[in-house]
DNA sequence: CCTTGTGAAGTGGTTCACAGCT
DNA sequence: AGCTGTGAACCACTTCACAAGG
């Protein structure tokens, strides 16, 4: 088929690609209805998604685990390296530098940086914490296309503005507010408030059905 | 109106509700393109959103944020207290346990818990860590309707299988790993290395447009 | 005159149901 | 016989464009 991929459907690739991973090398071949259940997923979604990259099952048997894994990651761009910058060594800035599964997905951590002077030149995850006024030009230096913002919601407005001068090509924001960016940089938002939000309205909606 | 809220829509009033705090109680009146343009999202589709509720705007003139902001914290379900429970008190965990944002929006941590030994008994952010043993006992007792699973990716399904056996209703999942849990639990995960794969997705395909 | 509110049209994504292979 | 691949039907959401109203 070979068209193009909806937006929403990468994401799933992703889920695809993990629960492939956790099956471990040990399957051989595995059918739509046994992968879309541990994805979570329709089966007629996991055909329809996986017939987008071409024909990769076989009838009556299913796909081949290790072809479907490869071919996934191909597809996703992940079987290169994509270097990418941490901005605030919070708490939330060190689980991230320390998550190893990064790493093994082809994402190489090459700088963290904080505004605080007490933690500029700390260790972090093995690297030596830079200052902000480093970014820009390490960014480029690094050819690092993106950026984490693991800051204060006051603080990262002005990261972004840094990092959008420095070129970079996407911002992975935790910070709990929305940045204003040029359209050449690709926002994804990561807001934990807003997800307990949506979990309460869910909650809430079931306690008080609409009128 | 008055008809109900696509699912959609619901993660955009979270974001709405954000950008009028962030406005301050200094402004009075505010246009849908003003509002759209702090949220990111196109005009018609704030007003569109704003419509499910009713009519809370003033033709020629725009919303009445103080108004408007009560309103969207009545349907979010955001005027009570929801209780929650913590697992799991890595970096990611206490970062968690730490931000103050939760609380001012309503959600009152009321148990952290770890299966660690060394971490049972120490402190964080103000509440003792509990052992894993407790879990069930303490979601009925406090009555948490919504957990937070901060464990590695290993330990975190056998910590939804606890909870949902505590009969407890949604789940924010932050380990790597699908859960698979009874229709009556309500799951949303947060995927750091997904949202990862999301963006370098974006940036593989406008570099190998798809032929 | 300005800005909201909203049916209608348009878009993108999902599900269905079955043809096509092995 | 069993499971994939896919056009067609369906559905949910978004955008348009303009009527309604302060």
């Amino acid at each position: 088929m070979r068209q193009h991929l909806p937006r929403v459907a990468v994401p799933r690739f992703s889920t695809y690609l993990r629960c492939l991973d956790e099956l471990g090398p040990g399957i051989e071949h595995i059918s739509s209805d046994r992968l879309a259940s541990l994805a979570g997923v329709s089966p007629a979604q996991l055909r329809k998604d996986l017939s987008y990259f071409g024909s990769y099952g076989v009838r009556g048997v299913g796909y081949r685990a290790g072809v479907l894994r490869d071919e996934i990651r191909r597809e996703l761009g992940l079987t290169r390296e994509w270097p990418w910058v941490l901005v605030g060594v919070g708490n939330l800035g060190r689980a991230l530098a320390h998550y190893a599964g990064f790493a093994e997905q082809g994402f190489r951590l090459v700088g963290i940086f904080d505004i605080d002077p007490d933690k500029v030149g700390t260790m972090v995850a093995g690297q030596r914490v830079e200052p902000l006024e480093s970014l820009a030009r390490a960014v480029r230096a690094r050819a690092a296309r993106i950026a984490v913002i693991a800051t204060p919601a006051e603080a990262a407005q002005g990261v972004a503005n840094l990092l959008a001068e420095s070129g970079i090509a996407s911002i992975l924001n935790f910070a709990p507010t929305i940045l204003h960016v040029p359209d050449a940089v690709n926002v994804r938002r990561v807001d934990v408030s807003s997800e307990l939000q949506v979990l309460a309205f869910f909650l809430h909606e079931a306690a008080v059905p609409a009128p």
